[in-house]
DNA sequence: CCAGACGTTGTT
DNA sequence: GTCTGG
DNA sequence: CCAGACGTTGTT
DNA sequence: GTCTGG
């Protein structure tokens, strides 16, 4: 699954990998993003790509108050296509959701629970691309709040000692395909990653606390004797 | 027909 | 809003 | 995802 | 314990 995320890459180095204009979106490194918090998303609109703020937390339609019911934080890809929560955006609403790494938390006995950095494996700060899906919800009052939720499937081998979900990752070959622009067969890209795409590395439980912000929250814990 | 759910995670 | 259950 | 609240009364 | 908020 993916409750807490980064994404470090300055805004223009999102412009040339995504080939979108950003629009209204905060240019700083950000090493713990939460749910409810604002996030970059690549969407495709009248042939272009935009990169634009979106709240984390997926709100369906009919929600009367953004908390009428459960954070829709992930939405099960298994099920997306025939969610009436989802359906529609499924279909119509899909995005990308920019990211430099995840985390997730183990829970060993007698250990408590020990949270996780998961980045690709290669040596470079690569950005990759969560599957998303976004929906446009309007207060009763009028405000409108732009939501987006992460797409997750089945954890693939490398990662499952750690958890048994995963998001979905979109590879820059298919991002075309998942944004609308080139055709049908979306739905064939809600899979696992490929098993060598990320590592992992133990990190500080500072990153627990929502309130952390700094580079070191995802170093690595230093060996311990 | 109307009333009530509509969702994810993990844990038991 | 739409779908399911009674 | 985790952290933090979770409640009432009356008085200021 | 469960629910809400970030």
């Amino acid at each position: 699954m993916c409750g807490r995320f980064t994404l470090t890459a300055p805004v223009a180095a999102l412009e040339t990998l995504f080939e979108a204009e950003a629009g209204d979106v905060t240019d700083m490194p950000r090493h713990n993003i939460c749910p409810t918090q604002d996030i970059a998303v690549v969407v495709a609109h009248a042939g272009a790509r935009h990169i634009v703020p979106m709240r984390w937390g997926f709100i369906p339609r009919w929600y009367k108050t953004p908390s009428d019911g459960p954070l829709l934080i992930n939405a099960r890809s298994e099920t997306i296509a025939g969610k009436p929560a989802f359906r529609d955006a499924c279909r119509t609403r899909r995005c990308l959701i920019p990211a430099s790494g995840f985390y997730e938390w183990t829970a060993t006995a007698g250990k408590g629970k020990e949270p996780w950095y998961i980045h690709p494996a290669a040596p470079d700060d690569g950005v990759i691309a969560f599957a998303g899906v976004w929906q446009s919800w309007t207060a009763p009052e009028g405000k409108r709040l732009v939501t987006a939720a992460i797409v997750t499937t089945a954890a693939n081998e490398s990662l499952a000692p750690v958890h048994h979900r995963m998001p979905v990752i979109v590879a820059p070959e298919d991002w075309a395909l998942w944004l609308g622009e080139a055709g049908k067969g979306a739905a064939t890209l809600m899979r696992p990653a490929p098993e060598d795409l990320l590592t992992r590395h133990r990190v500080s439980t500072r990153v627990n606390g929502m309130k952390a912000e700094d580079p070191e929250l995802i170093a690595p814990l230093p060996a311990t004797a």
